[in-house]
DNA sequence: TTCGCGCTGTACTATTCGGTACAAATTTCT
DNA sequence: AGAAATTTGTACCGAATAGTACAGCGCGAA
């Protein structure tokens, strides 16, 4: 692992390189993203990329983390202790599926491309328990709140709603609506409230 | 679009070619799958693979074509004219997804990675939609038959288990469980019935 | 047998990709 | 200012990749 930049300019670098590969990558996945693709779109050298990172697995472990905090920032009420409107997370939500044009999930989309890399995949896998964690977080919330049935386990809960998100978000993808998600979230829903 | 195989030979040859890459673009994804690597696993030379299909798009379609096969075998419920019952669906649903160890669903698997091809994006959609279909007419069977709610929505209602299947299989698939995918489709099922 | 067509093996090419080497420039700190 | 550390430009390399050219093989029909 390299180390963090230590000058502004070195950090601005750093992010401008992540921020072009995660677009890239979202796009045109891993394995469709080459390095000097993410040069020209970032305006930055191959020398700059492999001082800060050890190579292409290091910068997507890299784009990974990012797309996680992608994610967070487009659902304020995850990070919000004193929210317990499931509804608004619903809304958060398509509201960031419908902004992305229907696009595919930050994360999720590379669920299927890290298949044969140990390492992606561990790092993948603890990044949806992150999130998983702060859905669970709102749901404990909600609960407390008497929003929804008191006896709504909130872990099995926000597995449900993840599972149906990340499903939801690649059909409608696929078919250039937002019906799918908002179906497969609000009927999750429905089985707590 | 190349011509069909004439005689038997060619057609094995083929077969060979496609079943060989289906299994290797769904471990390592169709980027990460070079021709050469599918020539190895089919035991064929390049001149036979260029001889049945255009190009490695080519290929892909017809891989995407033999993924949906695959998973229809794997739930007969949906072939059966006569099956009404949803639950023998969701054991075929948990029973293939434990027998791939928890791995990525065949045709779920490419999602991510048809971003930025529309043509392999148009065909993935419609098999997603024969799928669904196929899950409709099964619905369908099961209302009829009085198994489930009478006012449910047979389009619906498949949409929303699609969407739990392939949401619960890539969960399942990152942490080696079952629990995503029962648990989602458990879940629309109590919606239902 | 021999002809013809479909099938297959081998060799090759042009390009792209991830990664390296190394010097030059820029910033930071004293 | 000047040394030290950090950041960046450029040129390069070996391996891998998709695709092509073309000759030879094998099987069925006349």
């Amino acid at each position: 692992m390299k180390p963090m930049p230590a000058t502004a300019k070195g950090r601005r670098s750093r992010i401008a390189i992540v921020e072009a590969a995660a677009g890239l990558m979202h796009d045109q996945g891993i394995a469709g993203t080459p390095i000097d693709d993410v040069l020209t779109a970032s305006g930055t050298g191959k020398s700059q990329l492999y001082h800060y990172f050890d190579g292409k697995q290091d910068l997507t472990v890299a784009v990974l983390y990012h797309q996680l905090d992608r994610v967070l920032d487009s659902q304020p009420s995850l990070r919000d202790p004193d929210c317990t409107d499931l509804r608004r997370w619903r809304d958060e939500v398509l509201h960031a599926h419908h902004r992305n044009h229907f696009g595919n999930c930050p994360l999720g989309v590379f669920a299927g491309q890290v298949g044969d890399d140990p390492v992606l995949r561990q790092e993948l896998a603890g990044l949806f328990d992150q999130w998983q964690q702060a859905i669970a977080g709102l749901v404990t919330r909600a609960v407390a709140a008497g929003r929804v049935h008191p006896d709504t386990d909130p872990v099995s809960t926000a597995l449900a709603l993840l599972t149906a998100l990340q499903g939801g978000t690649m059909l409608g993808c696929l078919r250039g609506s937002e019906h799918p998600l908002a179906e497969a979230i609000d009927r999750v829903l429905s089985t707590i409230s």
